[in-house]
DNA sequence: CCTACATCCTCTAGCGACTAGAGGTGCAAG
DNA sequence: CTTGCACCTCTAGTCGCTAGAGGATGTAGG
């Protein structure tokens, strides 16, 4: 078998290298045998687990939502509600940030768009922000 | 003039007591005056500053682009060009966020729907985590 | 005046998920 | 054999707070 170095599992799997030391430093990946000169060596399943962890990771799971979906990945026996369950509090999740962006957004545009691009003092950026009552979306 | 204690002050701006200590801890609040028995003594204008502070960091403002904003506003016959550009960075950003959490979203409601509650082995939130080909949104 | 009790003070450490840097070793090509 | 990159460990820093220890102050009731 041919070592996997670990800059060359970096390149496979999307996560930088000092990431996967991390990952490996927190136990979410077991720690590789290592080389004569302490060099760590990876097995394709490393690979695997580490593009795993980076799809999750780019989807928002926290590090503690992967590693209960990487229990349940290493025993593909089990029943898949925690899996479900976690995706959907993480749907969640994402739905009310999605609404909360949506309300922010609307603000920022009304302060951008209310700017004459003159003077602070008629600013409406400063303005909105100093008096709050003037928010068009009285969300928070 | 009566004096405004720590909690008097966390009370008016929503900003809590131990986040008003660190905001003046990095600058952004002035050292207030303090009393005999060395208790913090905050002005009215110290309010305003709070609140102004706890809605920009409401909107997302990152504390750097609020002690700039602050800057501007406390001089007001200067340009309000950088307020402007700070808020539209912002909107910039905030609309990329939507559209990337609109993507995740799709993704994680295919994920969500796919799973027949059965075994993990057939469970689709596992299986698109652990080959990212089957995302119905190649966004990353 | 004394006693509770809330509020205040400073200081340090912790959170999540990395990232950066120092200071040193291993390894492959030319 | 030397150059130079990739690797090693370790510590500290990032952001924006938050929690807790251990002690001082302020206020209201008895």
């Amino acid at each position: 078998m041919k070592k996997i170095t670990i800059g060359e599992a970096a390149r496979r799997s999307g996560v930088k290298v000092p990431t996967v030391r991390y990952y490996e430093s927190i136990g979410l990946l077991a720690a590789p045998s290592r080389s004569e000169g302490n060099q760590r060596s990876f097995e394709p399943a490393d690979i695997n687990r580490l593009t795993f962890i980076r799809h999750a990771r780019e989807l928002g799971f926290e590090i503690e939502a992967i590693r209960t979906l990487l229990t349940l990945q290493d025993d593909p026996h089990q029943s898949c509600a925690s899996a479900d369950a976690i995706a959907k509090a993480r749907l969640v999740e994402v739905e009310q940030r999605i609404r909360s962006l949506m309300a922010l957004k609307a603000e920022l545009e009304t302060m951008v768009e209310g700017c004459g691009h003159g003077r602070v003092d008629q600013c409406r950026v400063i303005e909105v922000l100093a008096d709050h009552g003037q928010c068009t979306h009285p969300h928070h």
